[in-house]
DNA sequence: AATATCCGCAACCGCTCCGAC
DNA sequence: CGTCGGAGCGGTTGCGGATAT
């Protein structure tokens, strides 16, 4: 036995909302606030589900919702967020102020994910297709593809780094990987008694500058949970709603105190230090050094040296 | 001008989470 | 500890406007 709805569809309307309608959710949240929604319908007039009015409320009647068009700092952040965390779209859109999850989503589902198809960047793995093709045929047994060869070369050419990986602003993928690397590595410090971790350790924080992450990343551990992450000092990159300049939170705090002081070449510009701190400083460290480059020519950078260096190689791995 | 197709967005659905009891 | 029910989340659908043919 399922269970019940939460109300009877049969008698509740369905559909867009009306003017009148939206007039009644707001005159009541203004005199009540949003409590208990399943009450909300009876208590404002309305035939509607009580889901169906929260949803209103929240995607659309909210005042601090923003109606316009993304920017590309938005854009950027939502990409990049995206590349991290996946597609936990609530959590995202904490941090684009005045914009809703199905805001997010519905962006990303229309927009950016075609963008970065177009590139030449698989949506889901923020990596580019060919890297994902020749990781598929490696899945799949067939011979050894581009990201095996390339780690055969490292193996070799011992002490050596291939040249990609001095300089390349890989943002995406560098975020991702090594926030999850720190979540896992705060994970397993935090949990003391559990020594037989599968983490993957990466290296000291200077190995971090604009370099290739490693390949082999041990997925998060099931209790780990992203929002705490991202609400704690670990992860802090946010929107700056007045710059709309991406942001750690200590620099967003930074700025706001130190309004009207020297600004050090601007906003973005913070403490000009080689350190690289771990955590989100390191990752807005690495986004400042590589911000030459934008994310997306990053990835189709390396792409092309990978193609140009092992030509044979993506060829090979689709001779099935 | 009429029709077909595409696209963006609002809304819905089913599920999980979590607190109250 | 188990159950119940509200809240919230992510995936999907469908409508309406824009654009192409």
């Amino acid at each position: 036995m399922g269970r019940p709805p939460c109300c009877d569809k049969s008698n509740v309307k369905r559909g867009l909302w009306t003017p009148e309608e939206d007039a009644k959710i707001l005159a009541y949240v203004v005199n009540h606030g949003t409590g208990n929604w399943t009450l909300v319908p009876k208590k404002a007039g309305l035939n509607r589900c009580g889901k169906s009015c929260r949803l209103r409320w929240t995607n659309y009647l909210r005042p601090d919702l923003k109606h316009d068009g993304f920017t590309p700092q938005e854009e950027e952040l939502i990409i990049n967020l995206h590349g991290a965390i996946g597609s936990r779209w609530s959590i995202i859109a904490k941090r684009l102020p005045g914009r809703t999850d199905n805001d997010v989503k519905n962006y990303w589902n229309t927009k950016l994910r075609k963008k970065l198809m177009k590139m030449g960047i698989d949506p889901v793995t923020h990596k580019p297709v060919s890297q994902v093709l020749s990781d598929l045929g490696s899945i799949s047994g067939l011979p050894n593809t581009t990201t095996n060869q390339i780690s055969t070369v490292e193996h070799t050419q011992e002490g050596q780094v291939p040249s990609w990986e001095h300089h390349i602003p890989y943002q995406v993928i560098i975020n991702s990987e090594n926030i999850q690397s720190h979540v896992l590595s705060e994970a397993a410090s935090s949990t003391s008694s559990s020594s037989s971790s599968n983490i993957t350790q990466l290296g000291s924080p200077q190995s971090y500058s604009c370099q290739t992450p490693q390949a082999q990343i041990a997925p998060p551990c099931s209790s780990f949970d992203w929002s705490e992450f991202l609400q704690s000092d670990s992860f802090n990159w946010s929107l700056n709603p007045s710059s709309g300049i991406i942001q750690s939170e200590a620099e967003l705090s930074n700025n706001a105190k130190s309004n009207g002081n020297d600004m050090q070449g601007g906003a973005s510009e913070g403490s000009g230090s080689g350190a690289v701190a771990c955590g989100a400083s390191m990752e807005y460290q690495i986004n400042k050094q590589c911000e030459a480059h934008s994310f997306v020519d990053g990835i189709l950078d390396r792409d092309s040296e990978i193609r140009a260096a092992f030509p044979e190689l993506l060829d090979a791995s689709f001779d099935c």
